[in-house]
DNA sequence: CATGAATGAGACTTCATTCAT
DNA sequence: GATGAATGAAGTCTCATTCAT
């Protein structure tokens, strides 16, 4: 008589954190209302009514997702909006690279994704999003432009525009990869983006005699 | 044409158009999965029973209203493309200042929001997207681009990159509109966008002497 | 190829009626929380699906059958209450009779059982059956004791708890009908019950004289 | 046993009587279905899991509820029952006196619901029920009502129906206390119910020379 | 013995689809 | 053609029961 696999063990710590991680998986991938509970349970390793013992709901299930995906990232984001220092002809290239580093190895994709697709569905949910992250990044970044148009650095225009700009292309590539690459398209090379429109568009930012 | 045609004696043919209109608006507001075909009935002023006269399940439905909001564009979309000419710093401005003025007004936010977010779900939406309307305009883009380097007027650089910068913070506008204006962002304002864009990418992006 | 039944047919006016019938059968035997909507849905000759056409939720259908159940009754039972005239002693074998001849034929059993047993689940349901049926009745007979005691027909005593008197053995009957009869108790004849009981705790009230 | 023992020893042997009276509370609360048993394992100081320690299935507490609680008032009952001698009409007035004082105390009103609740859903519960308490009692008040017909003290009449008569009043006020007194109807007065049941009943029973 | 995390069958509920009218 | 009542498969959620600890 083999002793046979024990037909479950017990993991309530860990058992969230799966949970989460599958559900993440799951909701991105199919949005919320077309994401099956079965399919979160089968991908966390637990049954069904698991999932009940550490939320009442889906949409609690969902909360969690979108809760504890941003906040451990929301540190790492001020950390690097506060650690912003130095000319801003040196900042742009390296913040760029790095997120042009980060993105392919994060969920960046799939966040975007649950973000965009569920935003009218959960208000709620860009709500936080907004005010929790995007908008500090924003305002940080439109900061340190106005600064740096301050010292002369960065020619006049709308701070907050120029958030855009330098983030739009990035945002570009991660929808990019995240909705066209899988079917076929050409993949995008965050790298030589970042490099190239770091370059380029600093180039026509900051006043004639500084670049 | 002119007399004794009752209004409502047209009925019968625009229903079909009818129906992805109020199917456009659901599907953009909730996703298809939460979307629900008595709602696309009572906007489109049927009943639920009459959708099946037009089209044989909500999928169907779906796949009309994503053809029927592309291929109408397409040609405005070529004819633009193809209409590209002059030098490629009266371009840009030009270029950019129209989608401005355009995608207030067209269901550019429902629809990119429908493409991300169901894209996993309908891999041939993500795909006919990219093929039909998505590249060609990036190619278009990348040709002017390339036409342009030649030319002696833009610096080096991979031209898909290019369009990507050019495009990208377009797009973020049209998300953040999508997205977090409802929820009490602030709005963007495109022509400030736009203008400041084309201004600010260019200059980055022409040969210094070109300037 | 024989003409077949049709799978099924509208009667969106007798629905309601069929369902609460149905309802009131199958809470009566289960009690609310063991009680099937599938079973519900098939006394009623309906799909499962179809109740929530009419109902909101298993608990709605479950109102639907309280407040349908008694509501029409009220006005009889008010009727009856109302009509009561004449002396006292020809009162009491009258209505005791009329109890005895109505209790067999109607869902007493179940109604009676229902509000027991659901009760502490839901105490409106008590609260509605007391306020619009109970206590009126209890009022009422109260008042009609009370009169013959100042008549002095009838001798002292708490005019409520005479009303609990002549009532108490008919309810004792109807449970002993639903609860004991089917497992095997001796039926109760509730024609005798209802003479006999009139005879004996009239004869009690009575003043001496009056006898 | 007078020293030594430490308190939660004994709980071992306690522990099914305190599930039983936690059962108890719950099933007459809830009903058998509403039932959770980890309510019932909170009530009874013990994790879920222990009960199947003491019992099999959640229809195996059911039974031992019901089984412990009639078991011991059996004895009591038939004490009482053939500990009744003397006149009827010194009978009468002690017997409901006594169940207007204990009813109080006692569980009855849970008891009752229960069985009538789910008599239909546990037809051995009403059986045991009818066969161990009720007919014995019926029987008992029966028999004692037939040998004071046969002395003369009681007129004529189906003993059987007086049992009723008698007690059907009792009935009806602890299921009074029971539905209605928690939804805010006036409390019943036991004490006076009875002895104003015993005074106008008896009256009415006893044969006119031997008031 | 005792716990309580984990299971899984089954309940209520929703909604795309069908079909009598 | 058009309606909307009716269906039934499938999804979320509950809870008696089991079993690793």
């Amino acid at each position: 008589m083999l002793k046979g696999e024990p037909r479950w063990r017990r993991r309530k710590e860990a058992r969230p954190a799966e949970i989460v991680a599958a559900a993440l998986e799951v909701f991105a991938e199919k949005g919320f209302a077309a994401a099956r509970l079965d399919e979160i349970a089968r991908r966390a390793g637990v049954s069904k009514g698991a999932l009940y013992l550490y939320y009442e709901t889906k949409e609690d299930i969902f909360h969690a997702v979108v809760t504890q995906t941003v906040t451990p990232r929301l540190a790492q984001v001020r950390a690097m909006a506060d650690g912003f220092s130095g000319r801003f002809a040196d900042l742009v290239p390296t913040v760029l690279a790095t997120l042009a580093r980060v993105i392919p190895e994060s969920p960046a994709g799939p966040i975007v994704k649950m973000i965009v697709g569920e935003s009218r569905n959960f208000p709620q949910l860009a709500r936080y999003w907004h005010d929790e992250a995007i908008l500090p990044m924003v305002e940080t970044v439109g900061g340190l432009v106005a600064a740096a148009q301050a010292r002369g650095e960065v020619r006049a225009g709308d701070p907050r525009l120029f958030a855009f700009q330098l983030a739009g292309p990035m945002l570009m590539g991660v929808l990019w990869r995240e909705v066209f690459t899988p079917v076929g398209a050409e993949p995008v090379d965050f790298q030589a983006l970042a490099r190239q429109h770091a370059e380029t568009l600093l180039a026509g930012m900051l006043m004639e005699k500084a670049a």
